[in-house]
This record gives structure tokens, sequence and C-alpha cells, in this order.
DNA sequence: GCAAGTGTATCATTCGATATAGTACACATA
DNA sequence: TATGTGTACTATATCGAATGATACACTTGC
């Protein structure tokens, strides 16, 4: 089975299937130019409905993740966004937004925040790659 | 104005609230103890309806955020969880799990892993206070 | 050309969460 | 006793998620 999907999950099925091509991506486990698998055949597999996966594709493309070309299939993009370009600055905000709601979080549930420091440290330490696309490191 | 709700958001007003209590509380702009309005005053404050706001404040106290006392009000619980104890693996997970999707998005939009890391430093760095409840610290 | 497989675009429908509205109840305080 | 507190319940409207079905445009291979 190409993807797990929770059916009672609170986040909705496709917002899932967003999140996880994403982090596959992300991870280097969907390399660039892959291609994803069909509607029907993802669909049929998960035994969900076509138009979930269609939903799913269609908000990944918008936001510049993967590639359709009609007739032939989906497809991941060779080059992710904001490679070596600027990055917004309502990114960077996000990116804040989240990391706040993080240690809010992690207050609330009695972790110290240097360990949420020391834990994202060992995150990034794992991460498989980022192929040297940044110039920062 | 006490609170301030965007109705027309995404996110559910009710959670809105909830985030931004538990926010505030961590950043210790809520002191332990500290009375939060009555559903009737808020709700005509916000002009929102008085079950919304009843449902909000049940979910805080649910996750042991607040106090309730009938007949008298609602109030910050003078003890945060986990302080001092134990804290639950699942809760480890899931800010492990709430910061691998910071990174999975810090990646698509282009923003270094490294950034990441010291964008945190500068929250914690400038988080108001933890009165020394943590002995690791 | 034609068939099969791709994504796309509709429509109608079901289901659950969100939010509103109104009413009644139990408790605490002055 | 009057007022203010949170709670509980029903009913209703709205919206998003998901399903089901159908049709269309395009690409590929026979």
């Amino acid at each position: 089975m190409w993807l797990r999907i929770d059916s009672r999950s609170s986040t909705p099925m496709y917002q899932q299937m967003i999140d996880e091509i994403k982090a596959r991506i992300a991870k280097g486990a969907l390399a660039p130019q892959s291609r994803l698998p069909s509607i029907r055949e993802l669909a049929s597999d998960l035994m969900i409905n076509p138009n979930t996966i269609a939903k799913a594709y269609q908000e990944l493309e918008r936001e510049g993740v993967i590639e359709v070309i009609r007739g032939r299939g989906t497809f991941v993009c060779r080059e992710q966004e904001g490679a070596g370009g600027a990055v917004a600055a309502s990114a960077r905000a996000q990116v804040r937004d989240m990391l706040t709601r993080v240690l809010v979080e992690a207050h609330h549930v009695g972790i110290p925040l240097a360990d949420v420091s020391r834990e994202l440290e060992v995150l990034i330490a794992g991460w498989p790659e980022e192929r040297g696309r940044y110039s920062d490191e």
C-alpha cells in the first residue's frame, strides 16, 4: 500500500494526503520528477472516492509541490519552491507562528522549553538530506 | 476588549479562544488563579453566542488548564500540568510531531532547517518567564 | 482511428462540526 | 431574595468533507 490514511481522524483525508506527500518530498523519500499514483489507482487502493484524491493533488499543485500533465499523470516538481531564491516574509512569519504554538503546547504539558530546542536539534540531525541546495549551511 | 476573535477564520472561534488563552497562560500574561471573564460577559463583548464561549471553557477545563467553580466563575489553575512530575510519552511524541511539521513546511517554502533552529532559540530567549518551575534549566 | 488511461469538471447527496437561539436548571454571593 | 455564575438541553441553519455518478479533454500505444 503506497499510502496509509485514517478515515476516522478529525483531520480531513485529503489533508492527511497533502501532509504525508509533502513530508516524503521534504525527507527525500519522494524524488523530484518521480511519478505519483494515478487518482483512480490510489482511490481504489485506499478504497475512497477519486474526488478526494483529486482535491489533494489539486492543492499540492496549487502550492507548487507537484506538477500535473493532462493525460500523463502527476509528478513531483523538479525544483522545489524557494530554492536559492528569496523567502517571503509571510513564510517566515508562518514558521515562527508554528514554533510559538509548539512552545505553548510544550509549556502546558510540562516540557521544558530547552527540551523542545534539543528535540529540534535531534530531528534536524536525523534529517535525510538537503542536498546542498542552501548556501547558508 | 479582553479578547479578539476572527469570525471569518477557517479555524473555529472556540478553538481560537482556546489557543489564545493557553498562549497567554504560557507566556505569563494570565497568572494562575486569575479570573476569566464570565461566559455571558465575554459573549456580549465579542457579540457571539454564549454557547461558543462555554464550549471553549469546557475544553480548557478538560485539559486541566482552567478551573470552573459553579456559581463563582472560571479561573486559571494554580498548578499547570506536568509541573515537576513525569511527562507522558505521548506528550513528547506530540511535540516531536509538531516540530516535524514545522521542518516539512520550512523545507517547502525554502527556509534552511538551521534557520528554524535559530528562530526557535530567539523565541525561547524572548519567552517571558518560566518562573523556575523546571529544575532542568 | 481507436481503446485505455490520465486529470478535470460538474452535479446531487449524505454526514458531521460549527454556530446560533432559546429555555431551564443548580449553585454562590450579597 | 435577587443577581450572577456555569451547565444542560433542544432545535435550527450553515458550511466543509466526502461520496457517487457522469461527462469531458488530453496522451499514449495498438
